[in-house]
Parts: C-alpha cells; sequence; structure tokens
DNA sequence: TTTTTTCTCCGCCTTAAGACGGAGGCCGGA
DNA sequence: TCCGGCCTCCGTCTTAAGGCGGAGAAAAAA
C-alpha cells in the first residue's frame, strides 16, 4: 500500500468532478491529484502532476476529450512517461469512440456507470487492463463492419461534388461554384450515382445528409 | 431553521448524484430526501416524499426528464401539492428547453454550473424565484421569434409529400406511397417548392432533412 | 346557404437531369 | 516508356421535373 495510484479527473461539470473525487478517495489505493475543468488545463495539469490514470470527459468547451486525449498521449510519449486515459463520457456518441481509442485513450465508460465500477477500471487499467463498456464493443463492431462507407469509394472531386449535392444545388451552381463546365458536373453526378447505386440527385442529397458530409447549420 | 428543504435528486449518472448530493447536504437548509435513476423512479419517489425541490436531468432511459416532469406536475396539481423542478442537463439541448418549461420545469441550469450556484437556486426556487441559464434564455428568444417554421404554412398533405421528397422519393414512388397519381403529387410539389421559397426537389429534399421532419436511422 | 380550402386530376410546354459513348491532358506508378 | 486513374469537356437522346392554367368534389368555415 505504498504507492497510491495517482488519478486525475478532467469534466467540465464541477458535480461529477465532486462526485467522482469524493467517492474515488475513499479508496484507500487511490489519490486524486488533480481536477480540471477543461482539455487545455488538463493538459497542462497532467504534464506537472504526472498522474497514472486520468478520467476524461469528452464534451468540453477549450480542448475537448479527444483533442486532449491525444495531446496528453503525445506529450506523455515524448517524455517516456506512462499514463491511461480513461474516457468518460455521457452516452454513447457513436461517431466519437473510435477517434477516442485512436487517440490513445485506454478504456471507455459511460458515465452512468457505477461508482465502485469506476473505481474497479481504475486500478485495472493501472495493471494494464482495459476496460470497455458492453455498448461500447458493439459499436466499435458496427464501425469496423460497415467501415466500407459508400462514399469512400469517391474520389476527392466527386466527394466535393456530392457534397454540393448535398445542399441542394443543381448542376449549373454546381459548375460556378467548383468553377468548371456543366458537362463535367453531369459526368461526376452520375459517376457518382452509380458508384453510390443512387437514381438521381434527390437520393444523392439526402445521402449526403443522412451521412454527416454536410455543415448542419440551417 | 426549523424546516429544511426538501431536494430530491432524479438523474442517471451516479456520480452525479454522489457529487451533488455530497455538496449540497453540507447546506443547513437543504436536506436530500430522495434520489432516483430514472424518470420512472423520480415519479414513484416524488409522490411517496413530497419533496419541495427537485433536480431533474434530461437524458434517461425509462422516462426521461421530460416526461417525468409532466408526470409529476400533474400528480401534484391533482394532490393540490406544490414542488418546483429545476431541469438540470449536460448542455443546451435546444429543442428541449421549450418542452421542458412547458412540462412544468421551473428552472433550467447547465450541469456545468458551480456547485454553490445551483445551491443558490434550489433556495431561490423554494422562494418561488425561478433562475433560466443565460444561454438558456437566448435559446428561448431564438425559438420564440424563428417561431414562423416556413413549413408551418404547409397543408397537412403537402407535409407528408414532403416527408416523402426528404426520402429522396421520385414522383412517381410518392404517388404509389401516397395512392394518389402522378399530377397529383406534382401539384403538390409545385405548392410546396412555392410555398417555401425553394426550385426544385433537392432543394426540398435538404430543407426536409434539415428541419428533422424525417427520421435519422440511416 | 354561399364561400373558401384542400385534395384530387387534366393537358401543354419547357428545361434540367441523367444515360451513353467518346476524347484529350495530366500525373504517378510499373 | 507505357498504362491507368482522374479531371475535364463534347454531342445526342430520353425522360422526369416543374410551371401554368383549369377544374370537379368534399369538407370546413363564414
Amino acid at each position: 500500500m505504498e504507492k497510491k495510484i495517482k488519478v486525475m479527473l478532467v469534466d467540465d461539470h464541477e458535480m461529477v468532478r465532486m462526485g467522482l473525487g469524493a467517492y474515488i478517495s475513499t479508496d484507500e489505493a487511490i489519490e486524486i491529484v488533480g481536477e480540471a475543468g477543461n482539455g487545455k488545463e488538463g493538459l497542462k495539469m497532467a504534464v506537472e502532476r504526472k498522474p497514472d490514470v486520468i478520467l476524461m470527459d469528452l464534451v468540453m468547451e477549450e480542448m475537448n476529450g479527444i483533442e486532449a486525449t491525444k495531446a496528453i498521449t503525445e506529450a506523455f510519449m515524448e517524455k517516456g512517461w506512462e499514463v491511461k486515459i480513461i474516457v468518460l463520457t455521457s452516452f454513447i456518441e457513436e461517431d466519437k469512440v473510435m477517434p477516442a481509442l485512436e487517440a490513445g485513450a485506454f478504456s471507455y465508460l459511460l458515465k452512468t456507470t457505477k461508482a465502485e465500477d469506476i473505481v474497479r477500471a481504475i486500478k485495472k487499467a493501472y495493471e494494464g487492463e482495459s476496460v470497455l463498456e458492453g455498448k461500447v464493443s458493439q459499436v466499435m463492431l458496427k464501425s469496423s463492419r460497415k467501415k466500407a462507407e459508400k462514399h469512400e469509394i469517391l474520389t476527392e472531386r466527386e466527394l466535393e461534388v456530392l457534397l454540393e449535392l448535398g445542399r441542394g444545388k443543381t448542376n449549373k451552381e454546381i459548375s460556378e461554384t467548383l468553377f468548371i463546365g456543366i458537362k463535367t458536373v453531369k459526368t461526376h453526378v452520375s459517376n457518382i450515382l452509380s458508384k453510390l447505386e443512387l437514381e438521381d440527385r434527390t437520393k444523392a442529397a439526402v445521402y449526403a445528409n443522412k451521412h454527416h458530409l454536410v455543415d448542419d447549420e440551417k
């Protein structure tokens, strides 16, 4: 019981930090060495205090959890230090699971996880065993299966055209936006439709919107 | 200091409940009379323990915060009891602010709010003064201003057609789905385009997608 | 009862879309 | 050097779209 596991919290919800901090501190083997309210702060603090494990929220202003995870991972790598980052997020943010893991997250838990399970995950992380919420691994499977996102077979230019289609533009408008002839646009559109197995530009526009691709602001 | 304010917590994040509970309990004037992990539980517990103030999360399984707020408000109304519900949510969920208030929420705070401010809001709620996060009131203004959602001037049938357009269907497909002639579909489409001031079906499809209207599942 | 909406469907006409096939220029890899 | 993919653009042809005007029936509003 000599060395305690040094844990740091990064979350913009003060009450979550308090809750976690309070509970975790009751465990003999763990000590909280710092709390940060955003990723930037978290990065700075991590370098200063060299924690063993970091509990990281994803949604934050001033550098989100993914960026922070990447930055911290890189910083520690450079110094030869080691740290396990446990991503702890509100609910399944499907499209952020993979990026988080790629950024260097070691475990991925939901905030609905019971406090004692979180403590267990901290200890496991410290011992080198990662923990993934059941739902998370499902998402991973899903995303690795359907990795064959249709539109990935499109060329760069076609993707640009698809994006304009997603904005509802006509061939003429697209030709003006991209500075190319209408005939060329038609060629691209035809190729897009056949590659994505769609029948017309309207379906392509719907496709582009369903698959993010288009900026969401109305 | 005779009567303490009876507060109940409803949130599916155990650690949030712990954090809030721990901090709030330190205040002499407040006592926690119950914690629930979802809306259903919260409703049941509220009726049993008759709290003065309820801190309510929005996103929960098994009856979300809005439904729970409505149910509790109605139940208490019936019995002639009084309760102030403070909605406490992760971040601005724009489209849920108004529904929450309509459901009977008394205050609306973000989880990024500092603990002491939350305590203050509880006391104010008890005294009959509601608190709205700055950003929240902005959202309210915005939603009341732009209430003139274009597509509200559409007739019911036109709205149905617009929805099909949003799915990328052709006139023929729509005519088959709605069991009407193609000519009729064309008429509806023309009317939709002119009412929404759009130029073609593709733009209408984009419109429908941007403005929810269409089921999101890929 | 008369008037107005809404939904349905017609025909006519114009044009944007999209399919099909062909082609030249550019660039990176074999 | 040659090949293949990508971007560009051409012509031709067919058809779905969409504008315009008109109209009948039913239902709701005045």
